[in-house]
DNA sequence: AAATAATTTAATGTATACATTAAGGGGATT
DNA sequence: AATCCCCTTAATGTATACATTAAATTATTT
């Protein structure tokens, strides 16, 4: 659903249900046929049928035959899944960027995240710490320009989104996370490919490892 | 769309198009109103588009505004970012399964793809040749057992399938892909989860130059 | 001949009708 | 109390009607 399409039924639809599932307001587990789905938002079922089906493309719920569309939970395995991709894929692509020797202005929007971050941080404002951390991964890929590699990235980090959100503040000020930031930053800035890989690497594996012993530590089962 | 899903015109609409996609019975660029894709199928609009919006969602397809589905063509970029992700993702996948030091019985689906590859080259037979091949790769990745990988990776080798087609004549018989295959599998076998990666890393690096140089070299921009 | 305007055609997005069938509920039986 | 049977309800899958609008075609003007 590109920015420059027009507004659509289906495209208010699956904007509408992507946001609450990623705010929990639609939580993992809810359920509900399409026609109660279709009067919640106020649209025939034709639309909302199309939105699920593409959210279902993009991990958020499965259609349930019958049962209508149920909102999918992360659970730990989930989680584990999601940081094995990440730590193969990110690395790979942060280092190729590194590669390229890129310019300023190239970093430019990795390095407006990362002084978001430490702003954040700073503040103690953890949500908007999680926004900017979000924006250095992300702002990353793009710089790398894999189309693909964007696309399901981007589905990961939905899928993640509320275990990451729900976690946050029991994983302590992102101290670490934000140094460990800086230093591939650094790595990226002096071209250092192999570095870059190595750092941002030992990120995730550290992130993760955080992520999913306090999934575990508190028996949050699944979110 | 499951196996024990029971048959339905969307799930018959999504198997037929994907078939003739991948046999480019359906060309890359190929192009189609909904309702004349309905009428080919013998079937109304309505799943006909369910279809196509998973097929969209594969990146098979992408739907045009007023003008109906379009076939994507995979040019010489496509297969490079394929690969790219390709070469992230899958010696990282086939390592972890060598560190579980994984047994016969588990090894079976690739030890059994590994003897056909070996059959399809000694009888000259290049199709049956790149099947098994592609069942080499994804039978590793049933072992690993990351179900988001796999999904990605599986729509992957569906967008690659075409290009890889077209050019396996014109590539010269696999007998150093088949040669490098035999060394990934005698390195699971080992348990050697390096090794395993190195090997892997360096057969997907040299045998995707080998396929972008000749997409290249035919000045094949897309196919 | 080319450009522009007007008209026609047809695709899409959406709503809804309808047949099928699975789930849910209630009553009877064990 | 548990199970089974029957009936009712409602969800889904699919087809199609319909309004809107974009593309294509035709007519007119330059």
């Amino acid at each position: 659903m590109t920015e420059s399409a027009r507004q659509t039924r289906v495209s208010d639809a699956y904007a509408r249900l992507r946001e609450d599932i990623r705010s929990n307001r639609l939580p993992p587990g809810f359920q509900a046929p399409e026609p109660e789905i279709a009067m919640r938002l106020g649209m025939s079922r034709t639309p909302v049928r199309e939105a699920l089906i593409r959210l279902e493309a993009d991990g958020l719920v499965e259609l349930v035959p019958r049962r209508g569309a149920r909102v999918l939970p992360i659970r730990a395995d989930d989680m584990r899944e999601i940081y094995d991709i990440l730590t193969s894929l990110e690395p790979d692509a942060a280092a190729a960027v590194a590669a390229r020797n890129p310019t300023p202005e190239q970093l430019a929007p990795v390095e407006v995240a990362m002084a978001d971050m430490e702003h954040a941080l700073a503040a103690e404002d953890l949500d908007r710490w999680a926004d900017a951390d979000d924006r250095f991964h992300l702002s990353l890929l793009d710089l790398h320009g894999n189309r693909r590699l964007r696309g399901f990235i981007h589905a990961l980090y939905d899928q993640a989104h509320r275990a990451r959100i729900v976690t946050l503040r029991m994983r302590g000020t992102p101290v670490r996370s934000t140094e460990e930031h800086r230093q591939i930053l650094a790595h990226l800035r002096a071209g250092d490919a192999e570095a870059t890989r190595r750092v941002f690497r030992a990120h995730r594996r550290r992130a993760s490892a955080e992520l999913l012993n306090i999934l575990e530590k508190y028996k949050l089962g699944q979110l």
